[in-house]
DNA sequence: CAACTATATGCACATATGCTCATATTATGA
DNA sequence: TCATAATATGAGCATATGTGCATATAGTTG
């Protein structure tokens, strides 16, 4: 065989994008708010605790990823996830994350805590 | 189970940077070379057409987050993709992206944007 | 209609990020 | 030792990104 079968520039362009899009703090606070079921931005500045105009922005990026899909309901718009792969992504960078930590604690002999 | 085990500060900013490392094009047109196995920078200058300073700056990007090894042999580094999840991530976003790029393409007739 | 509520957006700003050029560092070999 | 090769790094620059303030927009209710 040639090569191996590699993403296209775009694709590439396109999973790069998703990566960051979820490389945030706050929006994955958001995200995170959202596994547990749809939510209007006020409840989501509230579990989130950050400003509303933030959340607000941070919501049109995860829209605009494809991420969250907007539902309005008379004054309010509420946000849900779209995408289910969040939610497997999230868990495998979790472990990922734990395990790496527990082995960094794991090394380290005398950490206080 | 009362609630659901939310993440801390701490894990969850891990968790946005590992996802921040990864959404950057360069970074996975050299996670993706990586993934075949290990390779010197040079290697991977050429078959990512950077240049040897980007390259070896997001070596060390890589590297720092936990995602790359290195190894030293003579004059030349190895680099090596050491958490395994990275491949999971990849083709767990790669589907999707695949998949949401095919229902938009069924969904437009024939414009774009 | 006016007043109020929920959400979005224009503007500005500070910081982060990716990139390059030139140069430093490290290791090999003559 | 000196020259060369592979990789890393300091400095600078342009752009992207996250954020808040003030305000706009959309929808509700009196």
């Amino acid at each position: 065989m040639p090569k191996k079968p590699v993403l296209d520039e775009a694709a590439l362009q396109l999973v790069a994008r998703r990566f960051a899009v979820m490389g945030e703090p706050m929006r994955l606070r958001i995200l995170q708010a959202l596994m547990e079921g749809e939510l209007p931005v006020n409840a989501l500045v509230e579990v989130t605790g950050g400003t509303q105009t933030n959340i607000s922005r941070h919501l049109q990026t995860l829209a605009s990823a494809g991420l969250v899909e907007r539902r309005k309901e008379g004054l309010q718009v509420f946000y849900a996830v779209t995408d289910p792969t969040i939610y497997d992504l999230c868990n495998l960078v979790c472990g990922s994350v734990k395990q790496s930590l527990q082995a960094q604690a794991a090394r380290l002999p005398s950490v206080r805590r």
